[in-house]
DNA sequence: CGAAGATGTTTAACATGTTAAGTGTTTCCG
DNA sequence: CGGAAACACTTAACATGTTAAACATCTTCG
């Protein structure tokens, strides 16, 4: 929408005016598609996140406490998939919000252990409905079938890359 | 050597040991799924960017501004699939380091016009060998075919979720 | 013409991503 | 036993994501 300006309207973007390098088809590389659509997923859910005052990431942590009793810091960020330091900050807030809760390890006070509150048990049942609800209409949308066959390939393409690290040209 | 440790399932997470809500697998929804494709995918190029002083959006503007002669910014916040704020800090910082040129348009001076300058081909230039070597090799791991099949269903995905804006639960 | 509204871009404010360094603990091993 | 190394976080510093608001310019329409 909105989209007029000059008199001379160019339509689409983008024709390579200089044939400068062959690096073609920039909008179709593979992280821009799982950028885009990951956009397009979320774009989804963020309101209703939002309303009650989550962020993406402090949902995550949230929804992935519910299914457990208790677990350390670093198993809790491989489950929530975000960095040590990230982490870090949100179970700060988390915790001064009351949401989470947060004790040392007794064999190892090197290590937290967190959990789940009963309140932020109370905000995740607030959330999951419509949550649900979005999730339902995104598979009815694309299709349950499709669906799985789409995470089956996520999953394959994160294991066939899984042990590639070293493709590093020198040009540094 | 402290290999980097990439969050995976460690098998022995989560077990729902309270029952206490219905929710879908959480390590199996969508946006994580997709958000784990992206990062194993981006994980191969960063460091490669990195030698070069440069992020993975600075990229991809330089990387967009090779395609076209010149851009005005909300089309090139499209094409790189930044929102404007981001878009205009980047290119602040790129047009401190003389990597891309600004001028005024013409006939509206609301408007911006951003175009690559030489060094910044320089730039693309020396990164893009290692990063199309990274493109083949993934292409290779994965299969073409099954790439292109992939990069099909996100983009179905995209257009399914494109119109769907309203099921916004009064969970506020 | 001129004030109100629309539009393109930037700034502000807060939250996270990312890498490096810092702080306590614990383990290893001479 | 004790110091170096490993480990589990946490802080720090910079860059981007995200939303709202500020700015400047342009367009509308009375």
């Amino acid at each position: 929408m909105a989209r007029k300006k000059s008199p001379e309207d160019s339509s689409s973007s983008a024709v390579s005016t200089s044939g400068r390098l062959p690096m073609r088809e920039f909008s179709r590389s593979l992280p821009m598609s799982l950028l885009r659509a990951r956009e397009a997923v979320m774009r989804q859910f963020r309101p209703s996140l939002r309303n009650q005052g989550l962020t993406e990431q402090q949902w995550r942590i949230l929804r992935a406490l519910t299914a457990v009793e208790a677990i350390e810091v670093t198993e809790l960020a491989r489950m929530a998939f975000l960095l040590g330091p990230s982490l870090s900050r949100i179970l700060r807030d988390l915790e001064a919000r009351k949401l989470v809760e947060r004790k040392a390890a007794e064999a190892d006070q090197r290590r937290a252990v967190v959990s789940i509150s009963a309140e932020g048990l109370k905000l995740i049942a607030a959330v999951a409905p419509t949550s649900e609800a979005i999730y339902a209409e995104i598979t009815r949308r694309f299709g349950a079938r499709r669906l799985s066959e789409l995470q089956e390939m996520l999953s394959a393409l994160e294991q066939d890359l899984a042990g590639m690290e070293g493709v590093d040209g020198d040009d540094g």
